[in-house]
DNA sequence: CACCGATGCTTGAGTGAGTCAACCATTCCC
DNA sequence: GGGAATGGTTGACTCACTCAAGCATCGGTG
């Protein structure tokens, strides 16, 4: 039997550490580091700039030119000029990086594995709580 | 405003997010990285040798060599050779490893901050559901 | 007791992640 | 047109992490 006095933020920094491992195991699986499955991810919702990547991962640009570079290299991104300004590269995800990122989500199953053991009414309730947590305002 | 149809799955992915980006932060204004803090903090509850280490951290024995290494040369850590099987080396936290241990965990904020906004009862609901997610038991 | 396999850890080599400073190219604006 | 600001890349560097090899120690079996 584990600890029933098991204290709210230890269980947090449980929660975040198995789904990080469940997130980075997920991703080896299809050849990917948790970081280039992270990039790909920001690209669902269409082509990015550079500039916006390293804004969304929170990191240096140089650090995204490295990532692309080697999801370009095999061939799951693409980097193409932005045609209103020449300075911007546009990244955009590939039909065989979609692949990837299918076949990347279908193996991370702590989602479905984990949140599934929750009811619906239940996971209504975890939702409400996240989105107060997770509120921009300060106030 | 933001979407209020967020799915309940984007939003646990922007909490570990947001969690992981307080936690490096936090180890940053110590001086440590990520890694050597998680180190430190599985040495709390007392000395442990490198290879439950490695289990904790769910990584190479030879990882946590190096990790050690670097945090010994710091002198948070100190390495002794275990008594009744000189082939472990126990490692554990110095004075000046708890000391900087908590100054880390002032820094960190995200707990207090972000789980502060929940009122008693909603901690407690929370805490209710983590234990359901976390539960060991697949069945 | 001698041997041999298993265990615990370290070393060395190699890759990826990540940062910083310096550097081109382009754009914006006076 | 000239200069500052912006977007990105490059190079040099450190750390995290893994794997294969190696060394020392422990444990059991003959």
């Amino acid at each position: 039997m584990t600890e029933v006095a098991d204290t709210l933020e230890q269980q947090v920094w449980d929660f975040v550490f198995a789904y990080d491992a469940a997130y980075g195991r997920a991703a080896q699986t299809v050849g990917l580091s948790a970081a280039q499955a992270c990039l790909l991810e920001h690209l669902t919702g269409g082509s990015r700039s550079m500039g916006e990547l390293a804004a969304d991962l929170l990191c240096d640009a140089s650090n995204v030119t490295q990532l692309a570079a080697r999801l370009e290299a095999r061939g799951l991104v693409s980097r193409a000029p932005d045609p209103t300004d020449r300075r911007i590269r546009q990244v955009s995800i590939t039909p065989a990086g979609r692949d990837v990122q299918r076949a990347m989500r279908r193996s991370f199953d702590f989602p479905a594995e984990r949140l599934g053991r929750l009811t619906a009414p239940e996971q209504r309730q975890l939702s409400e709580l996240l989105a107060r947590v997770l509120a921009t305002g300060t106030s």
